[in-house]
DNA sequence: AATGAATGAGGGTTCATTCAT
DNA sequence: AATGAATGAACCCTCATTCAT
């Protein structure tokens, strides 16, 4: 290929210019999706990413797509920080559901919030570009339940899909710029609902454990 | 003539029709803000509802006007369940928390999610059609989680503001129509989420107790 | 005919209702037309008339016969002034080109402002309603120019359309509340017009002398 | 490439297509306010733009701002046209009346109709956009009428204000189409107001002579 | 005769996406 | 590759007019 066979000394620049603003889209892309929501209109994303609006059709063919790599951003970095989480637990199986807590309020930090689109309805969870990453993240997440699981920490009739909707839902944007301290509240409520998944459990669930593939509609 | 001649019986619609739109309008955005988010586009509305788009204006100045309504009407509903679950801690102690959790299940089903609006920023919970009935909300819901913290039920380090936060974001609609059974979700979450409620509890929770009131802006 | 052969005795009442009703709302729109133009909404006339918006409907057939009537209703009074000024000059001949301005301010104040539709695209200043009134008006006023010009008073290159046209305009409502004393405003630059219609003529006219018809499409 | 290669004489457009587009708005906006009045649709002003309704939005926030941007135009050249009658006024004294016509029936050409809109009371006059090209306008015909005041052929008692205000109103556009040859009439109507100004005052004035300031609400 | 309610068409404005430089 | 500009479709809301009581 001519782009193989020329000398790949010639510039490396534009590349590298390009590969910045995508990450500045995304990066942009992200932080806004979780202060404003997924329907932040692309102009301002681009605004706040320093680029030209064109430029953000340039790198995603369309919002969908932009969105999608947003969650495919976030979704490496949550799987990071549960396999870190399964490093911790193996280290010390006293410490399994202690590591799930603490990857939970992490995932917080890393913007798990931006990841929330992946519910819409207009999201495709099984989009080749995600399925890789899906699919780390979900082992990693199984893996580190797994370990509670097997410490007796941690009930054993949820599955990875319960946590990752709870997840997604209790850490959720609020439509508008809203209340202050949210975030105080989100660790709150994650860790109410973190005491919820203990074992031994304190109640019957109604309904099935289910992944995520079981979450959609065929 | 027919309407002087037939007895009075023939119909009384006139307002009547007006005050059946009114409540067409209100349960059709009822359901839609649960299904599609409340910033589905008022003729949306108005076509589920059955009647024109400038009907929906006559009814309400505008959207945040039937937000409002919408809002209020929910809230009295759930402020019925909430006092009924009073009474049933009120007749048997030992019931109080299962009647916290029957009220918390229940207020899904009378699509309690529909109040999500009321996290917005651009929702004032403090307007004056709101007043009454949010603060008959709050009195209920405290009432009904006082009940159950009497009965060492209830863990002592969260407000009424936590449950309710936790609650309107667990049952949030999903924007696009989306997962076929996330009802059955939102109930294995309620429920985690209460076992998590339980005392004793089993962690500590960063952050402070808040009633919504704490929640705004100020 | 049936109407004709029914006792004429039955009810006075409710046509003396109906009749006071139509007063009511061309009063109301004669005062909206000046102080906010005629665009104003009908459902305003209608509630500052304190009658329903559909009885504007049956008294007017559309907004277009409700301007027609209230133009009707000025214009006759207009006329009446304009004959009491001739009146006057017949009295005493030095005295026409005084009953003249008195004529235009008098004329500001009930309203003529109010007229100005009259010149609009869409209004046919010859339909049947108006066209006896419109031709005592034209008469009455050509009655008292005439006076004036036979005293030498007026100059006489200008006739009945231009008095009326710049009348309308100077003494046109503003879009919007506007200018706080307006009304001094008006009078002033009438005063102003009027002192360039005295003879002898200062200058000389371009443009021919026009009646209204002449003011016409066609 | 053509782009790099031919000469830079090819295009300076992208810029300049935009600032075309501007100017097209304006004059389309600009017509079309002295022909149908401030209120007509912004969608037709795009239409004879020549342009979708969105780029007359991208060029202009809202309507409010399109208005003063035509009024501004207008202001400009109009005081270029009071400042060129203040040149003939110095060049020889005894034409300063002649100059003071001369503009006033030359500002009708430059369409001084559009800026009726000035009046409205949705309009803010002292907008910082105009502050500087108003203050030349009123500036310029102060210093016409000063010419012709100091000549003696100009009365004594009236200010700025009475001429703008007069000449907006005798200018302005009728609401729909219309007379056909309003023009003609427009230029006798002048004609006559200007003949009325002249030095001696043939009557005294009611109300004060003001500025534009003086009209505002405050 | 009078009314409150209903309606559809239309205007202002925003935004995702495409075009031309 | 990047950009500013352009666009049309969609949404909110208003208003003249019609309908049913």
């Amino acid at each position: 290929m001519d782009t193989a066979t020329a000398p790949q000394r010639r510039a490396p620049r534009p590349r590298a210019d390009a590969q910045r603003n995508r990450e500045r889209i995304v990066a942009a892309a992200r932080e806004m999706f979780v202060e404003y929501g997924s329907d932040v209109p692309l102009d301002e994303v681009a605004r706040r990413a320093g680029v030209g609006n064109a430029t953000v059709y340039r790198h995603f063919a369309d919002r969908a797509e932009l969105v999608r790599q947003v969650v495919l951003h976030v979704t490496d970095r949550v799987a990071d920080l549960a396999e870190r989480g399964i490093a911790t637990a193996d280290a010390d199986e006293g410490a399994a559901f202690t590591a799930l807590r603490t990857f939970v309020h992490a995932a917080v930090d890393e913007r798990i919030g931006a990841m929330c689109p992946m519910l819409a309805a207009d999201f495709d969870p099984f989009h080749p570009d995600l399925l890789d990453a899906r699919e780390r993240l979900e082992q990693s997440i199984e893996g580190l339940m797994e370990r509670a699981r097997a410490a007796g920490q941690l009930r054993t009739d949820i599955a990875v899909g319960d946590l990752m909707v709870a997840l997604s839902q209790l850490t959720r944007p609020l439509p508008g710029t809203a209340c202050v301290n949210m975030d105080s509240f989100i660790h709150r409520h994650l860790q109410l609902f973190l005491d919820g998944l203990m074992a031994p459990a304190r109640s019957e669930l109604p309904g099935e454990a289910a992944t995520l593939e079981d979450l959609r509609q065929d």
